[in-house]
DNA sequence: CTGAAAGCGCTTACAG
DNA sequence: CTGAAAGCGCTTACAG
């Protein structure tokens, strides 16, 4: 546990020089460097990013609050934050909120002790948030959020995405679409679903509420919702779910009880994760540049960490349509 | 930003009290600490764990080295290891390594220059690693990696699950059952396959490593293993895989050429992933702990960090074995 | 119980 | 180019 002090012995310098030797070695003579970087070399010193840390106030931390980590798209946008972190010298503190706000606020506390100096909200803004991220009080960018986000965001353009999906649907003779929404206070659910009236209304068909079930996107709540579809009097022809877990789960219980995916029944995802192209069908979903969602998200933040102005408040980056099997005309 | 100071000025009391008043509020008269909290809440203080983290020469933070942190395995040892550390006080910071040895040595780096005080490795440890993880240097601890760890470490019994799923297909009357394994570095690799040779080698049938595909732990690797055996001469009539995502993989892969699963060839696979439940067949497979082994490698990281010593090296977690739809009777 | 003082390891104006 | 010194915000023996 070497420090400055004991390198500037061995080098016959002051600990000063050390210090510039280190950080501005252009202020240092060739002699005084030479004899620094031996002197380090022999003790093996390392600096203490603590006491660098504490000097500049700053943690070079940045937290990544994300509602589910074992959920494989945001485990993905996490990747690329990570990525991006590591390189401009951040370190990423994980915030698993399981979509809890009382879990949130407590990682928040890091902020105020310092202990991160930015944050990086995966969890779509709620109205109902207030002003716990107001962007005056620390720097703080949502990565796949949705419109509205009262602080700069990183997304694709949900309700797009979604009618376009229902559009497609629409194209293949479907009229009776059922939905699985996120929980109801979520903002993708609102978005998405409005979305997917548009594709509706474009089409001239009216809107059912009865065809509307909550799901947690989670497998689990997919498979509940098609429960719910199967004992419907009028049941729906498609199904499009608002990520491709519940999608993967709702097929299963179509299955389960005799149906056949597309033949009998359409279902669509979103997210487009890795599992949706070994799913049996293959799903037809909205595929989300989920690793460059993650990186622009820490390229921007790390230039309001710098004080730099952001040019834009969103960002919107493509999303692709992908249609794979689980889609068919109406029987 | 107030500060310490600050408090001590409004509060009238010097900050050695102001301190104590935090730290050791039994050390401290009614009166004073009446007086610093009113003070406290007066200023807006929060103190500045940065100070803190370099008085105690401390970072309060431990570096988690995940192979592939968009595996839905380690992303749930990854909760559970986080779930305590946050009620210990320790922040976690994510080393998503992508099993790369030159990531991993990057974030070693955070131990050197004190940004994090301890370590738990998720990828298991290999001869090859040597002394990089010595325990005598930072206290560090292996979750879900093999026998032979030289320092502490919670897992299951790699060896004996596999053993156990292969019994339960010799008993289904296979005799040539194929194995799609990690890549041949990966301890895991050679673990389990020891169970599977043991288990073979029980029921007195011959070990034939034409049978033995390498894969890589992803999906895609499993599907091209599947293609592997599909063109073998003699063909396995059961395969088991070394992780759910390959088996998930590899069933796809037979499908997409009209085999049935289970009724034509049987497959397993390792770890119980959420969405091995929902696959089609269900996965009949080994449950591993995930949640308990990152809660308890966390608590024996503390032990250590506070630095206690461990009464045992090795603590080995019970797994399950789960019969689900995808392994069947030979035909 | 309380306060003045030293010190954690670094960096950076400041004076030379 | 170089060094002595101050200071970042805390904590804790030490003396009272």
């Amino acid at each position: 546990m070497s420090n400055i002090r004991e390198v500037a012995k061995v080098a016959g310098v002051s600990i000063a020089t050390v210090s510039r030797a280190l950080s501005h070695p252009d202020k240092v003579s060739k002699n005084s460097l030479k004899k620094v970087n031996d002197a380090i070399a022999l003790v093996g010193y390392k600096p203490n990013m603590l006491a660098r840390n504490f000097r500049f106030h700053k943690s070079y931390a940045i937290l990544v609050l994300v509602p589910e980590l074992a959920n494989p798209f945001f485990s993905t946008v996490v990747k690329g934050i990570e990525d991006v972190a590591r390189q401009k010298g951040f370190n990423v503190l994980l915030g698993d909120s399981r979509d809890s706000i009382d879990r949130e606020k407590e990682y928040l506390k890091l902020i105020e002790t310092r202990q991160a100096d930015g944050v990086i909200q995966l969890r779509p803004h709620r109205p109902a948030d207030g002003q716990i991220f107001s962007h005056a009080d620390f720097p703080v960018v949502s990565a796949c959020g949705c419109v509205g986000t009262p602080y700069p965001s990183v997304r694709i353009d949900n309700a797009a995405a979604q009618q376009q999906v229902v559009e497609h649907l629409i194209s293949l003779g479907h009229t009776r679409i059922g939905v699985i929404t996120g929980l109801a206070d979520n903002p993708h659910s609102i978005v998405r679903l409005k979305g997917y009236k548009q594709a509706l209304e474009n089409a001239g068909i009216p809107f059912d509420d009865t065809l509307v079930t909550e799901g947690d996107f989670s497998l689990w709540s997919g498979l509940n919702s098609a429960t719910q579809f199967i004992h419907m009097d009028q049941k729906p022809t498609a199904i499009v779910a608002f990520n491709d877990e519940m999608a993967i789960g709702a097929i299963k219980g179509f299955k389960s009880v005799g149906l056949d995916v597309p033949n009998d029944i359409s279902v669509t995802g979103f997210d487009d994760i890795e599992f949706s192209k070994y799913n049996e069908p293959t799903l037809t979903t909205i595929s989300q540049p989920a690793t460059e969602l993650g990186k622009t998200a820490m390229n921007l933040l790390h230039r309001l960490l710098e004080g730099k102005t952001l040019a834009q408040q969103e960002y919107i980056l493509p999303f692709e349509f992908i249609v794979r099997g689980s889609t068919a005309n109406k029987a």
